[in-house]
DNA sequence: TGCAATTAGTTAGCTAACTAACTATAGTGG
DNA sequence: CCACTATAGTTAGTTAGCTAACTAATTGCA
């Protein structure tokens, strides 16, 4: 939502610190880069997915049913995992089905359920995506240091812990 | 997309590692606990927004605008800046237009632009949003170090510059 | 000078997220 | 054992992003 290249100047930043003397101009900056890196980094993912007629939330269904041993979930499970509501799991589980990369059963333990399979076709569509997807993983993450990447580790452990925007 | 709580256990990675021997696990952890925390934080944000009626897209479109002198700016300028198809910018521009937020004015300089411009109600709202939006972001990177802050900076410039996913 | 290329903005149609409200089934406690 | 509550899944409607295609206005060059 912002760009990097459009980090405000000294007098825009003067204009603020002047109407809003709680800012620090520092925080903030590492709060907004932050969040952009993060953006820009999902955004390239996905256009990585894009070109295997896949975008996160489709890719990540197949990776949680992937880990199950017999391959099988169900629509609220996987929600919970995928950490979206099941309303939205509904349509990504859908579109996957229309694609033939699972299949939905009913369950007959519990009429209520649905039971969710990864289809060969999905298990070679993860095939086809993951080596890649670890190989840029890999590139991406082996330019920080070993101290890097512990610090970035006990970074992110504690900005999830507070409480503030969460 | 992925919930922290659910990390893969021993058995989990095993099995993808066997599949996928070019995955370092490290390395993925990072990056998806580092696509997490951002995603969990840009929700955080949205939260407060809504609290005030407004979203991440429409809070930095205020933003922008308060940034120019006279408080006015184009669509397309608007749109470059806040890193938006020039689409999504016509959505946003109406949604404040309706709410009051923001004025629409034909240029006489060149008719096919639209001059945008903050209105006293689009400086109040940011008024109202802005001092506990800096409260709450020193909160948060207050809970960093010093040289955290400055690594996290480092890691964040590398991870930038990499054309791996972007 | 007049036509081609570019730029500004909008529209239409797609995806993926959300909440709220709904149906159907299962579980439970009086 | 039946009524309430909880759970599973879907549907409808909203928001915000995207691309592609469109109109209108401007620029530029032959």
């Amino acid at each position: 939502m912002l760009e990097l290249k459009d980090l405000p100047d000294a007098d825009i930043l003067k204009k603020f610190a002047d109407r809003y003397p709680e800012v620090d101009i520092d925080r903030v900056m590492q709060f907004l880069t932050f969040l952009r890196v993060g953006t820009d980094l999902s955004n390239g993912l996905d256009r990585y997915l894009e070109a295997h007629a896949l975008l996160q939330g489709r890719w990540w269904v197949l990776v949680l049913l992937m880990r199950e041993d017999d391959g099988c979930s169900s629509p609220s499970k996987l929600a919970g995992k995928a950490g979206v509501s099941r309303a939205t799991m509904t349509g990504l589980l859908n579109s996957l089905q229309r694609d033939k990369l699972v299949t939905k059963m009913v369950s007959h333990e519990d009429r209520r359920q649905t039971l969710i399979k990864l289809t060969t076709k999905g298990q070679a569509k993860l095939d086809e995506v993951m080596p890649e997807y670890y190989r840029r993983v890999n590139q991406l993450m082996s330019v920080l240091t070993e101290a890097e990447s512990k610090t970035l580790m006990q970074i992110l452990a504690k900005l999830n812990q507070q409480p503030v925007f969460l």
